[in-house]
DNA sequence: AAGTTCGTGGGAGAAAGTGGGAAATCGTGG
DNA sequence: CCACGATTTCCCACTTTCTCCCACGAACTT
């Protein structure tokens, strides 16, 4: 179960650190990067990303629009990449430029997977769903008691 | 049953007491820490942890919006920590600049969880609810005898 | 008064994170 | 097809932070 939320600077050669807990959790030193659909970007353990991609091709058919927007869309950026000895991975020109990647970058572990933000665009999707969330918060507190 | 309320100093490298009273009704020397709703840190027994991220977790995708917000927000900030030999925890930077800590906080043992603030926030959080405490006291005043 | 528990501080070694150099690769233009 | 510049890749070395452990002082108990 990956988790967690970190905080680092992209260095000037577009290099990003992917946090030890979250190494550690992952086996061999390749990963999956893509977009994500909110302005992120979306990295899966390889097993994760077979599972994922073969579940949305498998019933794709070239000839519906629907799919071939997700193909492009999910499907066609991604890219498997390697893990460097310090535990970073560079992350290609278009990939930053699709999540604005700047300096500091908000990496989140969540269950299987690990988002990458841009700091800025992560405060201000925060504060965008801030009453979206209290709103859950208030439905959930109905169903689970403590 | 965990309750108390204690106030500590986080030292230098980022390490708060868990209050002894708490520490013995925790099995183990594993919790979790996560950022609450309000400006402060919830701590949870493993046990009480996955019961309420299961509960959350439970059916959630990827493609829907909601879900991802409450991934992102309560469950990626998770982290399991171990409390050291004197009983203290080391809180992630992250989680302490959630939280706003700086050197004096407010440990809060409730039921089955334990909360975590600043003093300072605390304390205006005390205040700026005061009136709504005692409305909601009036409100239960109706339903319960005492 | 002595032992026990609780809280606080700090040191040493290990791990994590950061930066940069050199070789290799890629892309472009001649 | 080659030459050059730019970018990328791989590796090494340094710095910072974290982790683990121990030791001390205060307070409480017996």
């Amino acid at each position: 179960m990956i988790s967690g939320e970190y905080r680092y600077a992209m260095d000037d050669k577009g290099r990003l650190m992917v946090p030890a807990p979250i190494r550690r959790s992952i086996a061999g030193n390749l990963i999956v990067l893509t977009r994500g659909i909110d302005r992120c970007l979306w990295l899966f353990p390889p097993e994760e990303w077979k599972e994922v991609s073969t579940k949305l091709v498998g019933s794709s058919s070239l000839f519906l629009a629907r799919d071939r927007m997700i193909q492009r869309r999910f499907l066609a950026p991604a890219q498997e990449i390697e893990i460097d000895r310090s535990g970073r991975i560079a992350i290609s020109p278009t990939l930053r430029h699709y999540a604005g990647l700047h300096k500091d970058c908000i990496v989140l572990g969540i269950n299987s997977y690990v988002e990458v933000w841009d700091e800025e665009t992560y405060r201000a999707y925060e504060l965008e769903t801030d009453d979206q969330y209290k709103e859950a918060a208030e439905e959930i507190g109905g169903s689970i008691t403590l």
